[in-house]
DNA sequence: TATTTACAAGAATTAGAAAACATATCTTTC
DNA sequence: GAAAGATATGTTTTCTAATTCTTGTAAATA
């Protein structure tokens, strides 16, 4: 579904939603720590995200990447978008070009339900609100 | 979600459902052509379902593939399962290792909805079954 | 206050691995 | 012997990973 760097995006975001700040940066060893990913790739995704503004960072010493308020009430989806295209979830799930309700293929039905329910979470909560969900159910990541 | 050639091996599948039967064999070049991928490519994949016992083979003039009355009553699941692994479906949508429902990651939830939606999908209706109702709505693939 | 120094992100390049795609040869069957 | 799948190998492209160098910022120091 999401390509590794897309997967890794999504968690370092949310992790920097709950432990970061303007005033609390975390550098890229330390989330690349955190989540067991390969440092340095993990660091192009971060350059990535702050190239399309979707996460802050500040160069030097005490520096790193945050989230700023402005950053929070991003949806999630545009995190994806960033990583994997924006035409992710709008592709037929099993390749053809032409598929869609007027000619489904035969899995259509069944995909179209689950990237409207994946697409609400993901389109119509911002980082914020996953995040707050996160903190609340004691979910891991 | 689906690789390239597990899609491709979906689509053949169900193309052969429906065109060919025991005495009604297709070779790779016309499969390909009606499907329009790459020759070799498929034939790679036809070969794979073919050591699988997925889809049924006659070598020599006159030969080629078709679905036997028992590979038609193979749920599709099987074909995704022989290309790209069982564990496809069960794997966490942004690769936590021990996400499950006592630690769910934050997409976990939505997540395990739609794989139950299209799990129903492939595991509990036969190819059969799903190309007909292919036919029915003149579905395309 | 100006200058140095260290730290951390940014950017560009290279390398490795995997997936996708293609070809050639062998084997079976009619 | 010709047709068509089976097998093995080769090439290209894309994805993932690692390295190196540059740039910017903050803090220390003279």
């Amino acid at each position: 579904m999401f390509s590794n760097s897309c997967k890794y995006a999504i968690r370092a975001v949310l992790y920097l939603a709950i432990h970061s700040n303007e005033t609390q940066k975390i550098d890229t060893k330390t989330i690349a720590g955190a989540l067991e990913v390969p440092l340095y790739f993990l660091a192009k995704i971060l350059q990535q995200l702050s190239k399309h503004n979707l996460v802050s960072s500040v160069k030097g010493p005490g520096g790193g990447f945050y989230l700023s308020e402005q950053n929070l009430e991003i949806p999630l989806q545009k995190v994806v978008e960033s990583i994997d295209g924006e035409d992710i979830f709008q592709k037929c799930i099993i390749g053809l070009p032409n598929c869609d309700s007027e000619n489904p293929c035969p899995l259509h039905n069944e995909y179209t339900q689950f990237r409207e329910d994946l697409s609400k979470l993901l389109k119509h909560q911002t980082i914020k609100e996953v995040a707050e969900n996160v903190d609340l159910n004691g979910i891991r990541f």
